[in-house]
DNA sequence: CTGTTAGCGCTTTCAG
DNA sequence: CTGAAAGCGCTAACAG
């Protein structure tokens, strides 16, 4: 049993302070040279890590942040952690990862976990289950707190989001120039800011072109499979669409099936455009046309924000960041 | 400024003393359950949270696990977390994310901030990029870790991988099957087991149907991208295999680059096969037929080991647990 | 069953 | 420049 490495056991090897130590430690422009260097080196000799938790009691800081997200098996929010992962190892911050499931109960349980100072800050993209607003309004005064992606607007805080409304207005006027005439909308995320800008930008470019702009070519998603493709079928074969804007990307799937069996043929009957974020979307089935978020750069930016919070210098920063989205034309290149 | 809610307010608010609180929170059986729900009333309406770090700086426990992989945004490691997460909660605890980007130096910078009482324990799926056992030898000793898919096969250590040799030789013997009789492999994670499991299995299988096992056939990955794509290229135009078994995801697109230049025809003139965790498999190419891991149970069972482990119920546990991998064959459905 | 007490390892006044 | 001392919030002997 070998003595424990703490700052009391480097305070007696080096016959000085604890506080002496300490102050070295975190380099202290008290001390002498001299002395940080035999603290250093003798921590360094020892294998010293100080030990969080007693930091984090006496100074309140943690040095660890939370992310708050619906799952992270998705392609979207698995890069927008490598954006934040990124972010928080050069600020040498932890991070900690929570998945709601889209489970408004289970993001307040664990949000609430972390307002007792376990973490500096938290990063969230709240789950579309349920519009508690109330719940966030109080939540962003007692922790620093940014939003990505997934938003309240009204809130007060900072939100990092996407171009949702332009690039669904470019996504179906592609399909237009592609030449349809009678486009549907796959509609997700309805409760949210991005799935309500989704809609609107579809709506507003068959305005501006004149085109058919009727309920019935609106398919809401439903979390049971089932009931998407017997929706989906319905629409099929009851409006007989020939070019479909799928908002989410949960929608593709069911797409191609219900098409495959009413023989439908993608893209020369119906033309596809979906929001998706695959990362190896060269692979996918190559008539898939998509609009795809920059989810790295979305996750740096908001953990750069936060970063921004913690160290006080968000004087005067813009609440509402907006990223480009970016619409990716796939031709069939028939490999 | 209300006062700060701690076990000592409410020890105050109910004239009890904190050492009383303290186990009553706890539930500690030495306190009457008339003064426990006095307790446990107040602590609710007054929206007590325990302190972490103080109860950590106490107890020794600090109910948090630490996950170190290669990277978040990838199918394999992003599933693995989701199925980590899904035990972590289960038991309570909290789940840190460290990606080292294949580099042993992030590793095991990472790893030596987490062995000063910051985790609990961790779940690890080690670099390929540096062969460093003397290292997680040593580690395992100071904390509970257990090792998932990216193992090192002489540890004295829970290790969570799969069944590479058999799924290997299962996809080979497919590819024979199938008509090939000049196969190809394409060797990735060759400094660690999965990756030289792999290979054998390929090997074995060849070797039982008497087909041809040249080093010529075989492609070792390399960081550069382009290198690979110069690679492959020079395999297909110099092998010509009619068959390809990719055993890491990261060929198939530099494979599928290379075959249209070259004018091959997948999987007309060149059969594939690749290792792939692509949750959204079937939005594949469809010629593309796959190895996949169970990427969700690997994590859920690593995750249950380290908390065997952490709860002193590992005795007699096996230290090699290894789930089964799915040959997925897909038929080109021409959609 | 309840309370007293002594820290966990570190930071931070304040005094020298 | 260095050190003594207090205490962050909680837990765990030990006494009663």
């Amino acid at each position: 049993m070998s003595e424990p490495v703490n700052i009391k056991r480097l305070a007696q090897e080096l016959n000085i302070s604890i506080a002496t130590v300490s102050k070295a430690l975190n380099d202290s422009y008290e001390i002498s040279l001299k002395t940080k260097n035999r603290v250093w080196t003798l921590a360094k000799q020892l294998n010293y890590t100080p030990n969080p938790a007693a930091s984090n009691l006496r100074s309140h800081k943690t040095k660890t942040i939370a992310v708050v997200i619906p799952c992270v098996a998705n392609n979207f929010f698995s890069l927008a952690i490598k954006g934040i992962e990124e972010i928080a190892r050069r600020y040498d911050y932890h991070v900690l990862i929570y998945q709601t499931h889209e489970n408004s109960e289970m993001e307040v349980n664990f949000t609430n976990s972390l307002i007792n100072g376990r973490v500096d800050g938290i990063l969230t993209s709240i789950s579309s289950s349920l519009y508690n607003i109330e719940y966030y309004s109080n939540l962003v005064k007692k922790v620093p707190l940014v939003f990505f992606d997934r938003v309240y607007e009204d809130l007060d805080a900072v939100k990092v989001t996407t171009d949702d409304f332009e690039i669904a207005y470019q996504a179906t006027e592609h399909l237009i120039e592609c030449g349809c005439k009678r486009i549907s909308f796959l509609y997700g995320l309805e409760h949210l800011p991005a799935g309500k800008a989704r809609l609107a930008g579809y709506r507003e470019a068959l305005k501006a072109h004149q085109l058919v702009d009727e309920d019935a070519l609106i398919v809401k998603y439903h979390e049971s499979e089932q009931v998407n493709a017997f929706n989906i079928k319905a629409l099929m074969k009851n409006q007989k669409p020939d070019g479909v804007l799928s908002s989410i990307e949960e929608f593709v799937l069911p797409c191609y099936d219900v098409c495959r069996d009413l023989n439908i043929h993608i893209p020369n009957d119906v033309k596809l455009v979906s929001f998706s974020n695959l990362s190896t979307a060269r692979l996918l089935n190559p008539s898939l046309t998509t609009v795809t978020q920059p989810a790295f750069e979305i996750g740096m930016e908001a953990a750069g924000s936060l970063f921004k919070i913690l160290h006080k210098k968000d004087q005067g920063m813009d609440q509402n960041v907006v990223l480009k989205s970016t619409l990716i034309k796939r031709e069939s290149t028939g490999f």
